[in-house]
DNA sequence: AAGCAATAG
DNA sequence: GGTTCTATTGCTT
C-alpha cells in the first residue's frame, strides 16, 4: 500500500500539480505580497530549529552533574520533559510523576514551574539566530523558523562553490552522499547554514538541537525531527509526497489541531491522503473558502505562509494552577504573588502595558478541562508608569484591587467557588513615550531611542557573554549579508508592532523614564508628588458628575490630565472607569505628599508586619495600634456621598494587611476577608512576626461590609 | 475593545 | 487527549 514512488492515481490531476509547483495552489494575490525570494525564485529556503529536550538542557547547563543521571523536569505532578538518559529508562514527556518514578526509581526531578531560566535561554537562542538574519520566527520556547533564502542567494552568488555541491547532515529518505546536490544547490547551501547555526548555538550557548531544511515552514518543521537528537535533515522537493504520506494521521499536520481533526473526521477524513483527495467543495462547505484551501494545501505539503519576525512578545503573563482554591483570601494572595513577578518582568521589558487581564479556570466535574474565562480592562496610565519606572511594589498594590474587581465579575464570592487556575496578563504593550504623549504618535518612537535591539545581548546582568562582540563580525564576513536589504526591511516594517526600541526580551535598561519629561508637571524628582496648590483648573466642568471636584483638584496634574483625556471621558459610562476614577481620586485624597513617597506596599507590609511604621501608612485606618485608633467615619472622607462605600472606616484590618489596599477592594470581598479574619482570630493566636503571608491576625470588626447603604458605586461590584 | 476558541510547544 | 505554563492569531460581539 505504500506507493511512495510514483503510483498512478487515476483521476487526480489536481494534487499532482500541487507538488510540481507550489505556486499553482497559491492565490495570486497572496503570492505577490509575501516575503523575500518568492518572486525571484520558486522556492524559499526555510530552516526550522528545534532544541533537544529544552528545559532539561537548561537545567543540565545550570548543574552539569545532572547530565549523567536520568533527569525529569517536573511541573506540578507531571514530567513535562526529560533528558535522554531518562528516556532510555522509559520516561516520556507528559508522564505523571508517579508513573515516571515507577519506571525509573533513580529519576532525578527538578521543578520547572518557574519558566524564567527557560525563557531567558530561549531568547538568547532567538537573538543568536537574529544576529545572522532578520527573518526569525519563534514557535514556543524551543523552536525557531528562519528564512535564509537571501543568505543562500548571497552565498551562491559569491561562488566559493566548495560547499554548494554537497549536503551536510541527512537528506530525507536518501543517503546524503548519494544525493546530487547540484540539482538542489539552494537546499544544500541551506544545510550548511543550518549546520553552522547549530554549531553556533552549541558553542555560544551550550545547547544542542535538530534542524530541518526545506522550501516552506510546514515541510521544514515536519522534516526537522526525522533524526533525533542533535541532527539535521533536508527535504528535497521530490520527497514531499513521501514525508506527507508518512504521517500517521491528520493530527500530525501542523495547523490541524484537535477540533479541526474532529471536523475532518466527521467528513470521513482521517489520513493525510484522505484530505489530499477530498473535493475542495466539501471542505469549503465545512470550513469556508480560505480555511478549506489552506487545509488542502497543508495536506499536500504546500505552505506559503511567510516567516514572520516575532520581535518582542505581545503579552506577558504569569499563571499558577492548583487542585482547589475557594476563598477570596487565597485568591488575593495568589494574585499578589503572580502580580509581583509579572510586574518585575514587565519592568525589565521596558514597555508599558495598556491592558490587564485576569483569567481563571473553574473546576467542573463534567468538563474538567478547558474552561477558562477572563476579564480585562485598561491600565491607568499612572499605574503603568509605576511599572516602567520601577515602582514595582506600588504598581502591585494598585493592580490588586483592579484584579479583584475583575475577579468578582467572574465569581460570585458570596457563594461557594472552586478555582483550579489563575492567570494574570499584561498586553497591549507600548513603548514608553507613546502611551503618555497621546496615542501612537510615530515621532515619539524615535525621539527616545534608547535601547537599540541591534546587539543580541539583552540583559546587563546576564552579561557573561563578554565575547559577544564577535557575533556581528562573524556574521558579516562569513555571509556577507547586509541585514538591511530591501526585502527584509519591507517585511520588518509591516510588523513594527511594538516599537523599534523594544528589546526582544527583558532589557531592564534603565531608560530613565522621565516622568517629568512629559511636560508641565513640576515635580521634578518625585514622580508622585501631589500638587495641592493648583486650584484654578479651567476644565473642571468636563468632569463626570460622580467625580468629586474637591477631590479632583487634589490630584496630581498628570492624573487629572489622564482623567480628562477624550478617550477617558468618553468611556466614563462604563462601570469600570467610573469606579476607577473614584478610586484614584479617593486614594490620592487621603494622602499627603509625604505619605505617598513613604507608602508601604502591601507586599512589604504583609511580609514584615512588625516593622510597620504607622506614620508611613494611609491615614484612614490604623492597623497598627492594638487599641484600634481607626478614624471616625467621615472624618477623612470629604467625598462621602460618592466615594465612601468602598472605604467604610468602621473596620479594622489585620496588622499584615495594608489598609490602603483593603479599602479599595469591593465590599463583598472586604466582607468575606473580614469574616475570615474574625474567625481566625477567634481560632488562634495572632502571629506578630512569623510567616506572615499565610495567616492573618489582629482584631476583626464585623461591619466591614456594612456599607449596605448602596450608593452610586456599590452597584459596580455586584455580580452581573 | 472585550472575550473566547483554536493552535502550538 | 489531558496533565503545565505560556504565547499567538482570528473570530465574534
Amino acid at each position: 500500500m505504500d506507493n511512495s514512488g510514483d503510483e498512478m492515481e487515476e483521476d487526480d490531476t489536481e494534487w499532482k500539480s500541487g507538488f510540481v509547483d507550489t505556486a499553482v495552489l497559491v492565490p495570486a494575490a497572496a503570492s505577490g505580497s509575501f516575503n523575500s525570494a518568492t518572486t525571484t525564485h520558486p522556492h524559499r529556503v526555510i530552516l526550522h530549529f528545534d532544541l533537544d529536550c529544552f528545559y532539561a538542557q537548561v537545567e543540565m547547563i545550570r548543574n552539569p552533574a545532572l547530565r549523567q543521571v536520568p533527569l525529569g523536569i517536573q511541573q506540578k505532578y507531571i514530567i513535562v520533559t526529560c533528558n535522554y538518559v531518562a528516556r532510555e529508562r522509559g520516561v516520556t514527556k507528559l508522564m505523571s510523576v508517579t508513573d515516571a518514578q515507577e519506571k525509573c526509581p533513580e529519576l532525578v526531578l527538578v521543578r520547572g514551574e518557574d519558566l524564567t531560566h527557560y525563557r531567558e535561554m530561549s531568547y538568547k537562542v532567538t537573538e543568536l539566530l537574529l544576529s545572522y538574519c532578520p527573518l526569525v520566527e519563534r514557535l514556543g520556547f524551543d523552536e525557531n523558523f528562519m528564512d535564509v533564502t537571501e543568505m543562500v542567494e548571497s552565498r551562491l552568488g559569491h561562488a566559493a562553490e566548495s560547499d554548494s555541491f554537497s549536503f551536510t547532515g541527512h537528506v530525507y529518505s536518501h543517503i546524503a552522499a548519494d544525493v546530487k546536490a547540484g540539482d538542489h544547490q539552494r537546499l544544500a547551501s541551506g544545510s550548511h547554514i543550518a549546520a553552522e547555526l547549530r554549531e553556533a548555538i552549541h558553542s555560544k550557548l551550550g545547547l544542542t538541537g535538530c534542524a530541518g531544511i526545506a522550501n516552506n515552514k510546514l515541510l521544514a518543521k515536519l522534516v526537522s525531527g526525522s533524526h533525533k537528537p542533535n541532527q539535521q535533515t533536508a527535504l528535497l522537493p521530490e520527497n514531499i509526497r513521501d514525508i506527507m504520506d508518512s504521517l500517521s494521521g491528520l493530527r500530525q499536520v501542523p495547523g490541524v489541531g484537535h477540533q479541526t481533526a474532529k471536523r475532518l473526521q466527521a467528513l470521513g477524513l482521517v489520513t493525510v491522503k484522505d484530505l489530499q483527495l477530498c473535493s475542495l467543495n466539501d471542505l469549503v462547505r465545512e470550513f469556508g473558502g480560505p480555511t478549506a484551501q489552506r487545509l488542502k494545501n497543508l495536506a499536500l505539503g504546500v505552505d506559503d505562509s511567510p516567516v514572520t519576525p516575532t520581535g518582542a512578545p505581545q503579552s506577558l503573563s504569569d499563571e499558577d494552577s492548583f487542585r482547589k482554591m475557594s476563598s477570596t483570601k487565597e485568591v488575593l494572595e495568589k494574585i499578589q504573588q503572580l502580580l509581583t513577578s509579572l510586574v518585575e518582568r514587565m519592568h525589565k521589558d521596558g514597555r508599558q502595558p495598556q491592558t490587564f487581564r485576569l483569567t481563571i479556570r473553574k473546576y467542573s466535574a463534567a468538563n474538567k478541562w478547558f474552561n477558562r474565562e477572563s476579564r480585562q480592562c485598561p491600565i491607568l496610565n499612572h499605574i503603568g508608569q509605576k511599572i516602567t519606572s520601577g515602582c514595582a511594589a506600588e504598581a502591585v498594590d494598585q493592580l490588586i484591587p483592579v484584579a479583584m474587581k475583575l475577579f468578582q465579575k467572574m465569581v460570585d464570592t458570596g457563594t461557594a467557588f472552586h478555582l483550579t487556575l489563575i492567570n494574570v496578563c499584561f498586553s497591549n504593550l507600548q513603548s514608553r513615550t507613546a502611551a503618555v504623549s497621546g496615542k501612537g504618535s510615530i515621532t515619539s518612537f524615535f525621539t527616545y531611542s534608547t535601547s537599540p535591539r541591534k546587539t543580541p545581548s539583552t540583559s546587563p546582568q546576564s552579561q557573561d557573554r563578554s565575547s559577544h562582540g564577535g557575533c556581528r563580525n562573524f556574521t558579516d564576513h562569513r555571509f556577507g549579508l547586509p541585514s538591511t536589504d530591501a526585502q527584509h526591511k519591507k517585511q520588518l516594517a509591516t510588523k513594527s508592532s511594538s516599537g523599534p526600541e523594544a528589546p526582544l526580551h527583558g532589557s531592564k535598561c534603565e531608560q530613565k523614564v522621565v516622568v517629568g519629561g512629559e511636560k508641565t508637571l513640576k515635580a521634578s524628582g518625585s514622580s508622585t508628588t501631589c500638587d495641592l496648590g493648583d486650584t484654578n483648573n479651567p476644565v473642571l466642568h468636563q468632569l463626570p458628575p460622580n467625580v468629586d471636584r474637591e477631590v479632583f483638584k487634589l490630584l496630581p496634574e498628570e492624573i487629572q490630565k489622564e482623567l480628562l483625556s477624550p478617550a477617558y471621558v468618553h468611556s466614563l459610562s462604563s462601570n469600570f472607569t467610573n469606579k476607577s476614577v473614584s478610586d484614584v481620586a479617593h486614594g490620592y485624597k487621603n494622602r499627603s505628599p509625604q505619605t505617598i513617597t513613604h507608602f508601604k506596599s502591601f507586599k512589604d507590609v504583609i511580609k514584615a508586619p512588625d516593622k510597620l511604621d504607622s506614620a508611613d501608612c494611609g491615614i484612614t485606618v490604623d492597623h497598627q495600634s492594638p487599641a484600634g485608633t481607626s478614624v471616625a467615619p467621615g472624618e477623612n472622607d470629604a467625598v462621602e456621598g460618592t466615594l465612601s462605600s468602598s472605604r467604610s472606616s468602621d473596620f479594622e484590618c489585620p496588622g499584615n494587611v495594608d489598609p490602603e489596599v483593603f479599602s479599595e477592594l469591593p465590599p463583598d470581598v472586604q466582607r468575606e476577608l473580614t469574616s475570615e479574619w474574625k474567625q481566625q482570630k477567634l481560632g488562634l493566636k495572632a502571629p506578630s512576626s512569623k510567616k506572615p503571608v499565610r495567616n492573618s491576625m489582629s482584631r476583626d470588626r464585623k461591619a466591614a461590609g456594612r456599607g449596605s447603604q448602596a450608593n452610586s458605586l456599590f452597584k459596580y461590584f455586584k455580580p452581573s
